[in-house]
RNA sequence: GUCCCCAUCGUCUAGCGGUCUAGGACUCCGCCCUUUCAAGGCGGCAACACGGGUUCGAGUCCCGUUGGGGAUGCCA
């Protein structure tokens, strides 16, 4: 068995594609067969050197390896001798395919304009007729081989067998299309290029894939990729189409998303175009044009520009979002698999990580039905799979994604063991510890750089008899001689002080967390105190006396 | 419009004709614990889209309806 992973390089890997390749991958992995990455850059335009590298990151990152392919690291290489794995290196091999259909007349020059196909389509729309492309009956072969030779710009159509074709897809079953619905697709593009569907072909034959899982999106493609496979003499492999992953709201997770949602923000800001971080010619054909994508360096600078935060879509979204790779791959895998195990508490096996993936996943367990990416409960993998580690694993894990996301976040001076312990049951993402409004915070800002909430202030500060501030201010006395100043020490400390006037914890910690912290919330008062340090600690209870009393 | 796919709690799913008064997870809501917020423990709400068949028996099989999704590119 051999699957692969063909990714077009426009980009970080999108979870869509994430999860096709980890299917594919398992699949591989757990028939004993081999797994191939296939770099498809047909799309001169569109296609760049950095996506190749960030995709091929993602998915080491992701923790899949890959037996054949482009090289990062260990992982790669051509065994077999099949590459290269660009598509783009590749042409002659369409070539010869190309040549031979054309040989054969189950190929042919087409010469209408993209603008000439455009109003066709346009026509068939109108008079609500369904618009497909066919060789006409009186066609004249020589002239149009004759004009080709010639050089006229043109695209090579594909002569679809007028039959109908079944797709057994070990997934779905049997899927028929009819002969009507077909129509003389293209092979190659005016600019030389293969088209996915001939390249797709090609390549799988000649790299012996056996097996090809993709999105159920391609499932309309097949027939057309089945019938060239028989025009050329190639085997058909077995295809499974796999659902579609969702959005909240049931539209197709789509790379293409982080454009709607910021094409629809930048019309609707109506913002003066120049101040935009974007060429203006650029960006009104982008707005004018849906199919239109900007680079992710684009879209980065033009939601900063316009405050807007682009929706989560790319493998590296979920990694900078600190979300861990093995949440990602197990959550990722239930979207469309499930073991179908049960545990001894009669709960569902739900919770399992890429090895046991490679060990167990089977197509048979594949589901038929869309599935939505619901963010809570990834999250909430997340969460349980960062509080199970051992302090030494987290720490490990936060500082890694802290080098490389916010290396600036938190000061020399921090005592990171202490914070983390604090920060991390409160924490459900790597990102957490240090949020803005995090956990973290309040041991990030400066003492003066904070400021108070009102409510808090009101509720347990200047309320009670005696208030919060008295309180405070004869607690500042009592924090000032704590020693160690360790959270320990600090807590027993607070606790002997309201056993002596026979009062409740809170009365105390209450006025002195809002003093030091802002907020009625913080991790437990020790910690909380120990993390700031007593120098802190009394400037910021000096500062609240003297600001909010 | 046309073609294709799909249909169990809000979401992800288990269920492959009787063991289903439909199980689990996430979310949500209570309660416990508690110096706050979390975490943790316990409990609760919540689904077989509808209509016909087939069958002794249907969430499970068939057909239709409805609903959702995908495709309809010289993108992949």
């Amino acid at each position: 068995m051999i699957t692969r992973f063909a990714p077009s390089p426009t980009g970080h890997l999108h979870v869509g594609g994430a999860r096709t390749a980890l299917f594919s991958w398992a699949l591989a992995r757990a028939m004993g067969g081999r797994f191939l990455v296939r770099i498809e850059d047909t799309d001169q335009a569109r296609s760049s050197m950095e996506a190749v590298e960030g995709l091929l990151e993602d998915l080491h990152w992701l923790g899949m390896d890959w037996d054949e392919g482009p090289a990062l690291g260990e992982v790669g290489g051509d065994p077999r001798g099949i590459g290269p794995f660009f598509q783009s290196e590749r042409t002659d091999r369409y070539d010869t395919a190309i040549q031979q259909l054309l040989e054969r007349d189950l190929a042919y020059p087409a010469f209408e304009t993209p603008e000439e196909l455009d109003a066709l389509r346009a026509e068939a729309q109108r008079e609500k007729r369904n618009f497909r492309y066919l060789r006409p009956d009186g066609w004249d072969r020589d002239a149009a081989l004759e004009r080709w030779q010639a050089g006229e710009p043109c695209v090579i159509r594909f002569r679809m067998p007028r039959s109908d074709v079944t797709v057994e897809d070990a997934i779905l079953g049997s899927v028929p299309f009819e002969a009507e619905q077909l129509d003389d697709f293209v092979l190659r593009k005016r600019d030389g290029f293969p088209t996915y569907h001939l390249a797709v072909v090609v390549d799988d034959e000649q790299m012996g894939v056996s097996h090809v899982l993709r999105g159920q999106e391609h499932l309309n493609n097949t027939p057309k990729h089945m019938a060239l496979q028989h025009a050329l003499g190639y085997r058909v492999p077995v295809f499974g189409h796999l659902p579609v992953i969702q959005n909240a709201d049931g539209s197709k997770m789509s790379k293409r998303d982080k454009d709607k949602t910021a094409r629809a923000f930048t019309k609707e800001a109506g913002v003066d175009p120049v101040t935009l971080p974007i060429e203006s010619d650029r960006l009104a054909r982008w707005l004018g044009d849906k199919r239109g994508q900007l680079e992710t360096s684009e879209l980065d600078a033009l939601a900063a520009a316009l405050g807007l935060v682009l929706p989560e879509i790319t493998v590296e979204d979920f990694r900078r979002g600190g979300y861990l790779p093995e949440v990602v791959v197990n959550f990722l895998a239930l979207l469309g698999w499930s073991p179908g195990e049960k545990l001894e508490d009669g709960r569902d096996l739900e919770r399992f990580d890429p090895g046991f993936l490679a060990e167990r996943f089977s197509l048979d367990r594949v589901g038929r039905s869309n599935a939505r990416f619901d963010r809570a409960k990834l999250l909430a993998f997340n969460q349980e799979t960062i509080g199970a580690m051992d302090e030494d694993a987290f720490a490990a894990r936060w500082s890694g994604w802290l080098r490389r996301y916010a290396p600036a976040a938190v000061s020399t001076e921090l005592d990171v063991p202490l914070f983390l312990r604090a920060t991390r049951p409160r924490s459900r993402t790597l990102a957490d510890p240090t949020a803005p409004d995090g956990p973290g915070a309040f041991a990030l800002s400066s003492d003066e750089g904070f400021g108070y909430d009102d409510k808090a202030v009101t509720k347990w500060l200047a309320k009670g008899d005696p208030s919060g501030f008295v309180r405070l201010a004869e607690l500042r006395q009592t924090v000032a001689e704590i020693e160690p100043f360790s959270p320990d020490a600090i807590e027993a400390s607070i606790a002997s002080w309201c056993e002596a006037r026979e009062i409740g914890m809170g009365k105390a910690a209450q006025p002195l967390r809002v003093a030091v912290t802002g907020s009625a919330a913080s991790p437990a008062l020790g910690d909380t105190l120990a993390i700031l340090g007593r120098e802190s600690v009394l400037a910021r209870i000096d500062r609240c006396l003297g600001e909010q009393a």
